[in-house]
Parts: C-alpha cells; sequence; structure tokens
DNA sequence: ATTTTCTGATTGAACTGTCAATCAAAATGA
DNA sequence: TCATTTTGATTGACAGTTCAATCAGAAAAT
C-alpha cells in the first residue's frame, strides 16, 4: 500500500532523478492535495507540478495525460482506501462485531481521513456520474465494502435475533459512514473525527444494540 | 419556489423572447442538466446554451459569468431542497413521527430525486472543499435540515425513552439520507428510490423501534 | 556512450467574456 | 385599428486568456 506522509517532499532539494514508482507517488499526492484546494475543475497540470515543486512537462511525462493522472489518482485512493478497512479486518480476530467495530473505525483514522483525501475523493464522487471509469471505480469500491459489511450484519442478525434484513442494515452503516465522511471534507467541519466516528458507533448500537454500545462493540471478555 | 418541470422547454419551437425571471429558469435547468451529464468540470457555457437551445451569448447576458451561473444553480437548488421538506413537514400535523416520516419521504420525491438533480448536487459538493461560497451553501442547508430533524429526535427519545444523544440520532439520519443519494446518483444505481426510502426506514426502525417499522411511522390511529 | 529523467518554451485548441448588430414585443401615437 | 418608436432580449463574431500537450535539448544516471 502507497505510503501516506511520503518523506519525498520533505527533503530540499529532492533529487533530480527519482526511480520511477516514487515520481509518479509524489505526483499523485501531489494531485491530491491539489484537488483538495482547488476541486477537479480549478486543478491544471501546471498546479500539479508546481505543488511537487517539479516542472509541468515531467506530469506529462509520466501521465501522458491529464485524464490518465485523474485516473491513476484515483485508483490510487480506491486501493488506499481499500487496503486501509482490509488490512484492519485482518488484523482483528474472527469475532463479527469486533471486526465490524474494526472497520467502521478503520474508516476514521487520521491517516486516511485527511481533508484533502476526503475532499479529492468527493470531487471525484462529483464527476463519477459524468464518467464511466469514475463511477465503476467507486461503485466496485462500494461494492466491496457493502459485501464485506453484509456478512458482518448477517452474523450479528443471526446471533442477535435482529429484526433487520442484512442488505439494509449494511447498507445504513455504509452510507452512515459516507456522510459523515461528507461532513469531515468541509474546511471547518461541524465536528471533528472521533465525534464521527461516535456518531457511527451511535448507528452500530441502534441496529445491533446487544452487541455495540456508544463507546464501540461490548466486549465479551469484560 | 421554482418550478420542476418547467413546461417552457416543452413549447416547440420556443418564443424568441421570454420575461426574464422565466429564461433565468430555463438557463439554470439546462446548467443542471449539463452539470449531471458531464460534470462541472467539464461543464462549459456553451454546453449550457446548446441544451437550452440558445446563444452563447445570451447565458453571459443572463448571469455575467460562469461562476455566477454556477452560484445561482446551485442557490437555485438548495432553495428547492429545501423548500420541499419545509413544505412536506408544514403539510403534516404536529405529531413528531409523522413529521420525521414526511422529512424522509420528502428526500426521495421522484420530482426533486432526479439523476441529473443528484449529480449536480453532488458536484457542487465535491467543489464545496475549494470553494468557500460553495461551502457555506451546502453548510447552511444541512444545518437547518439538521436542526429541524434534530428537534424531531428529542421529542421521539423523549416519547420512547430511547438511550440515544439527540444529535448523533439526527445525524444518522440525514447521514444516511445523504449516502443513499450518492448511491442513487450513480446511472446505473445498484438499488431504486423505492429501496433507498426503505433503507431510511430501517435506519429510523433500529433508532426509535416504537414509533417506525420498515414501512414507515407506526400510525397510533390503526 | 547511451538511456532515462527532467526542464521550460512553444504550439494549437478550447473557452470565457465582450460587443455591435439584429430582432421581437411592448408602448406610444394617430 | 394600424403605423412608429422604444425597449431590451438575443445572436454570432471576435479578442484575450488559459491550458494541455509537445518537443528540443540539458542533466543525471548507468
Amino acid at each position: 500500500m502507497s505510503a501516506v506522509f511520503d518523506p519525498i517532499e520533505q527533503i530540499a532539494p529532492p533529487r533530480r532523478k527519482l526511480p520511477r514508482a516514487a515520481r509518479r507517488v509524489q505526483l499523485i499526492e501531489a494531485t491530491i492535495e491539489t484537488i483538495g484546494a482547488h476541486g477537479i475543475a480549478r486543478t491544471t497540470m501546471g498546479d500539479v507540478a508546481k505543488q511537487a515543486g517539479l516542472s509541468h512537462g515531467l506530469v506529462n511525462f509520466h501521465f501522458q495525460t491529464k485524464d490518465n493522472l485523474l485516473h491513476e489518482t484515483l485508483l490510487y485512493l480506491a486501493d488506499e482506501f481499500r487496503d486501509n478497512w482490509m488490512e484492519a479486518v485482518a488484523a482483528t480476530g474472527t469475532d463479527p462485531a469486533a471486526q465490524l467495530d474494526a472497520m467502521l473505525r478503520a474508516d476514521f483514522r487520521p491517516e486516511v481521513c485527511t481533508p484533502a483525501r476526503l475532499s479529492a475523493w468527493c470531487a471525484f464522487w462529483g464527476e463519477a456520474g459524468s464518467r464511466p471509469i469514475y463511477q465503476q471505480m467507486c461503485g466496485d469500491h462500494d461494492a466491496a465494502y457493502d459485501l464485506q459489511i453484509e456478512s458482518l450484519c448477517q452474523s450479528l442478525i443471526t446471533a442477535g435475533a435482529y429484526p433487520h434484513s442484512p442488505a439494509r442494515a449494511a447498507r445504513v452503516l455504509r452510507t452512515c459512514s459516507e456522510g459523515v465522511w461528507l461532513d469531515l471534507m468541509m474546511p471547518e467541519p461541524p465536528y471533528d473525527l472521533t465525534e464521527g466516528l461516535a456518531t457511527l458507533m451511535a448507528c452500530a448500537q441502534a441496529l445491533f444494540p446487544l452487541h455495540f454500545t456508544a463507546q464501540g462493540r461490548i466486549d465479551p471478555e469484560i
């Protein structure tokens, strides 16, 4: 998975020549920052190059076209977000409540939940309606997340004899998470990351009161 | 409030001269359609004019600049959405559950919940991170909605002795609604409007099981 | 010496905003 | 009722700007 805090941007002056992959990551990170600051509509190749402290022509050298740069940036973000929750689930045991808890928390880790990343993600989403390729990438992202969360909901519903539909419960959690992201995306969010996570936990508690409290899942070992 | 289905576009050929206000509405509707189809980044004044079947220069005549056209379009959408739920609440009695039910249903009325409108709304949202004026308009929209829904949640929580925080319960409902909108915005949504509303009702049921079922609020008169 | 990365000027296309001319409708006058 | 004037909406061409992409050559690595 891609490094969130890239050390490359710190060194001054940057090495003239860098391995292909590292330079591409640097430029993609610069693209995320630029989109976060200006939005997609007002992001130019020149802005991205300036943000990276490199020349305009280099961006085309590595990405050929602007469309391709944006496409690769979205791919990078989608991979990062997916890796993030997948790793969180993998690092947790087999208990469904613990896994769901881990997934929800993963969404609000400060590393992936930066203003620039949220803003860029949302900007791509806004364009997804008109660009089939974005639409598919955002859709696939959701689908995998949804599938995972739905199987966890199914387990909890069986365990707790809850009256919910697994698909709808999963969708409530996912949409709620995305909605909170939209709130946090604003330069001056109405509440912080902690309160965002707490909102998600309140949602989980409402759906699965035997397994979740407002602080997270109820650990059976305590 | 602005008419959702504008009769102007239906008449053919369109009258050469039209009152100022009507022409502005026609151009704003054309802007919504164009943003829905191409996204903000790829929407040009020419596209809008073409969509309206009018000349390029006329758009500038009525809106001076592209920025202003976008600004007025967002204002139009925000007013429309706000009027929509406010009218729904006003048309309902004083029972909090009935009012909440009406608000949730209003969000999914086919008139305001068209692909182009959702897509345009989301496109503005994506740009909001970088444009303070958009940010404020989207934020104000949310704030008013949130305040209204929070007071209803407060009433239900008192009535049903639910363990929730009113602010978080309100936020869960709003974010869930926004998240479902994001799903429905896709050109090929994973589910339809009815299922979207059903998801919201499932959310309301999880929060307020004494007042809501998966079909909506529980009518005390039956 | 050769290949790869990188720069900055240049090019050509696209777009925004302006403006003078045109035209439909309303107002006015006979 | 009909002709004339006025108003302001509308058009399309144009100027100026911005931007993506190209390219020739420099710099660095191998």
